[in-house]
DNA sequence: AATGAATGAGGATTCATTCAT
DNA sequence: TATGAATGAATCCTCATTCAT
């Protein structure tokens, strides 16, 4: 921190608000969500407790922008990553490229399973609504991308396929970061059903998901 | 509750265990898990707190317990089902099966939804090791009986398709299931596309996925 | 508000001055001391929350200038009365005009109420001395002028009926302004005495203890 | 402490109540209610904080409980001093015995002044009936003597005496204890006449109401 | 004079779990 | 085996006030 003071210009405040969401994502990679407390997260940026609630009325409001950076900075990898490869786009292409790109942000992973159950549980009507809308535009986006590069999908099959992706990547993640105990349980040769590869699977789970939807699409045109 | 007040014999030890679980249930099902207090289920029960601690270890050991219930309850109406149906077994209708069976079920859904981030928790190694050994077995049986139905699949591939649903109906229940603010969110007409009908989609999610498969299969032998 | 952004000349600051504690007023009378905050009020009055420590020391402080402002605008309007009404002062009389100007000063009588246990609590040597020079001023004139109506006062006798006074309103406003739950419980037929009817016991109490004094006078002289 | 370790029976839970009790009002004499802390309080006493909600739901509902205890203390004392003088009873001997026996209890002064304000706030129904009936009580019961004592007084009216004596013993103790700033303000000569002697008040203005209530009754009748 | 960003002390309360009886 | 009294950790948030600009 350091640099700035008093955040009294707009651009002074945004620099602030990013300096301390930079800082809960450092905290948030040593420990779990429950476990970080804000007087932490104040000590380490070197502002008051108070101060935190002058950019976030909420923990949970504070992780949710946190949420949302790493959903955009995402969206914004996987656009990228789609123009460029714009020649090589088979299902196995686009999979590979999914399934890399959200199973090496291990912090957006993690704050996608507490999502619904916990970031989304004590905020304001206008926060939630900002979030959704934001979401919304990048799903319609990446959506309709989507459906420039699978033209097996209908439209408005886009965001349907995105959405089920989400889905997946929830449960997938909930099933892939095992507590203390289990993961010594699951570490006994018979149980190896449950160890979940999070890449591998979604890879896999991916693949099938849209080369169902292709078979479905030629199914229906018959 | 209350006739016995001293279970002594393992059956009537058994009894009592059974009957706390019933009234946890019908506790759970008027509250979340996080706002039910083990002396609200103690007093319900009429028995002491303690008493609890004498048939489960923890809060979460007690609620884990019930998941485990709820999921053999599932295993086996599906077992039954599948049984009787043996006729008409086309991925529509197996899919129809699958998706009535656990939509049918909010417990069950809302136990999973917890069930790694919060059930698996705080348990002992005894117990974690009981509920997946519980767990792969019913696994093992159902997933091997699905490949008796769908021919396409390859051994082993039951249970991966049952794991993978697994972590499909954990993120389709997060989605399903907004915070009251979300709700209202949401109920803007151009927030239609978040809103979850849970048995649809997972029809629908099941049904391209096992297609998937079966088109994979094919494409494989090719 | 609004209209003047700096407030140079003194009469400047005295209008401003005014308007803050107008707008203070307002909102007092919306809810408790308690919960009113300073943002609010600033907010309000259109100002920032600083420029309100330019014309008041502290919260207190500034209520302390309304609690003045009411109670000089209360003196006035006794005085004035007690002048109109010369021909009829028994003590009858003299005892509604009291009871009738206190009692429909709610804002008055809620101030008076936290007036000693928290306005008088942090404010600075000067304000304290000003407040109470004030009130010993209108103490002392009032007091006299009763001394007139009642003749049976001595000298100085004035101003200790109107100290007793004081007292017993305050006394009785509490008894008058139960909590919710207090109100809930003074609803039940056998609790109707603590249901306090302030104008009417302050109409009574005043009168038996104008009565009593007067009675002693007689008593002493004899 | 100490004695106890766990209190099982009722008259040690009892026991383990007015311990608490006692190290509240120990606490309470060295500070405000406002500064004095529940952790504070519990340290004192040896034992946990969460001990202290085992036997009183807030901190309000405990400092009520000490309330109602000195108040009993009082009236027990008030009664039987009013036994005892059976042969003196005049206006200036009761007066006296009021006086004294208020002034002389400051704590029980101290939480009757935050009684209305702050004791009967945070306190669920059940409490603040048991409170208001056992006032109801006292208060018939210690009204009815008085009646016996004071001839003039109509069936009833003792108790209404009573209540504008708690009222103006409110009124008065809020008077004669002044913020330290204030103290300071009214140390100043001219400023005498704010200096309360608080005992010399209440023995002062009951006698007064006494008197007036006195001739009021005498003045009815003929 | 005015602003408003920053401060930071401050404390009641809950509840899963333990353990003396 | 059953009880229920005792434990005590653990933390979010408010808001009056200050002070750099």
């Amino acid at each position: 921190m350091a640099v700035i003071n008093r955040a009294m210009t707009g651009a002074q405040k945004q620099a602030r608000r990013a300096e301390i969401l930079k800082v809960a994502m450092g905290r948030f990679a040593l420990t779990s969500y429950a476990t970080l407390s804000m007087a932490d997260i104040a000590r380490q940026a070197g502002v008051a407790k108070g101060t935190l609630y002058l950019y976030f009325h909420s923990k949970e409001e504070m992780f949710l922008a946190l949420c949302e950076e790493e959903l955009a900075d995402w969206f914004a990898a996987l656009d990228t990553a789609l123009e460029q490869r714009r020649a090589d786009m088979s299902i196995a292409g686009l999979v590979q490229l999914f399934a890399e790109s959200i199973a090496t942000r291990p912090y957006l992973l993690r704050l996608l399973a507490i999502l619904h159950t916990v970031l989304e549980q004590n905020v304001d009507h206008d926060t939630a609504l900002r979030f959704k809308t934001f979401l919304r535009e990048r799903l319609l986006k990446t959506g309709a991308l989507l459906e420039g590069y699978l033209r097996f999908l209908a439209p408005g099959q886009g965001v349907e396929v995105l959405l089920k992706i989400d889905a997946l990547v929830i449960g997938l993640q909930h099933l892939a970061e095992p507590s203390e105990v289990m993961r010594a349980v699951l570490a006994q040769p018979e149980m190896a059903m449950f160890r979940v590869d999070l890449q591998q699977q979604m890879l896999d789970t991916m693949k099938i998901l849209l080369m169902g939807l292709a078979y479905e699409a030629k199914y229906k045109q018959a």
